[in-house]
DNA sequence: TTAAACTTTCAAAATCTTTTGAAAGCTAAA
DNA sequence: TTTAGCTTTCAAAAGATTTTGAAAGTTTAA
């Protein structure tokens, strides 16, 4: 397999997974290609490389940028933006984590809590908040996890799954 | 709240949480249904609660049953089809994990193993090299972690989630 | 200033996913 | 058998998401 077949077969696959994943296929694309890219590419590079429009390659990599998965640089003497890629995998990690918890774990555990409001005295009302609470103990648990997780090295990181082992 | 604002409410929020983890939103309110029902309920309990159609509602149950989160149950005399759900949340999580794992994780490694195979003696060979193996370190940590989750049981789960932290 | 070089925006178009509902397929009881 | 009652299928429609590209906006250097 030759080197650029390698990298389109990567940057393929890190798209497929993204979009898997809720993070849109050509986010995806753009952090894959930074990856493998030695050099700093600027929009133009990009859009060529991955053929796609000038308006996806910038929305992308704004969203990127966001996510703290990305990094402008600029050359000297040049106009134009380069960006590069946070190539520390366990930080990619940390931040989609980051992201996604708070998107998406944070609001259901809020309506959880919410839920236990619920009025009246029946063995009804009861089954209900056996279920409500069994899942809320669990979601709970799921967050405070992947909080130390985000705020913990790689090292205790590394340590913590060979003890699991 | 009344009872039933409630379970509107948590059947909402699951759907929302599904469809964010690449979970059918739909599939994820039957579950929720589900859950949530004291008794089994029929195809058209579902479709009529859901306000769903039939199609839509036959489809996500059998998904439901192939994920093992839902099973059918036979009422004595009666000749349709009830259901019910798994309640135990470890098990649900369980489920969903190698589900999700066998479709999304996996293939990546398959690829990431082959890209290793990339011919050539350049330094752009090397630092991709580097790239590729750093994710595959990765990737191979949390397939493993989760196989031991899969097969662990909810205390074993608890204990190392306590040791953790 | 002005103009050139670049970035950002956004409405319309394309694409992908989900849902519908009618028709076909089963199966158990008569 | 036949038929009633239920389940399954699937092509078309609806809905959601992503992408495009032209126009507007911004910044820097002269």
């Amino acid at each position: 397999m030759e080197l650029d077949e390698a990298k389109q077969k990567f940057i393929q696959a890190w798209g497929t997974l993204g979009s898997n994943w809720g993070i849109n296929r050509t986010m995806a694309q753009v952090h894959a290609l930074l990856l493998v890219s030695p050099d700093p590419l600027c929009a133009d590079d990009i859009m060529h490389i991955l053929k796609i429009s000038r308006g996806n390659a910038n929305m992308n990599i704004r969203a990127l940028i966001d996510w703290g998965l990305v990094y402008k640089q600029h050359k000297a003497g040049e106009r134009r933006e380069y960006f590069v890629s946070e190539k520390d995998m366990w930080k990619v990690v940390r931040q989609i984590i980051t992201h996604r918890k708070k998107k998406e774990l944070e609001p259901v555990l809020r309506i959880l809590a919410e839920l236990n409001d619920v009025e009246g005295d029946s063995p009804e009302r009861k089954e209900f908040l056996e279920v409500i609470q069994d899942i809320e103990r669990f979601a709970g648990k799921a967050d405070r996890t992947l909080d130390k997780l985000i705020h913990s090295d790689a090292n205790w990181l590394m340590s913590t799954f060979m003890k699991m082992m």
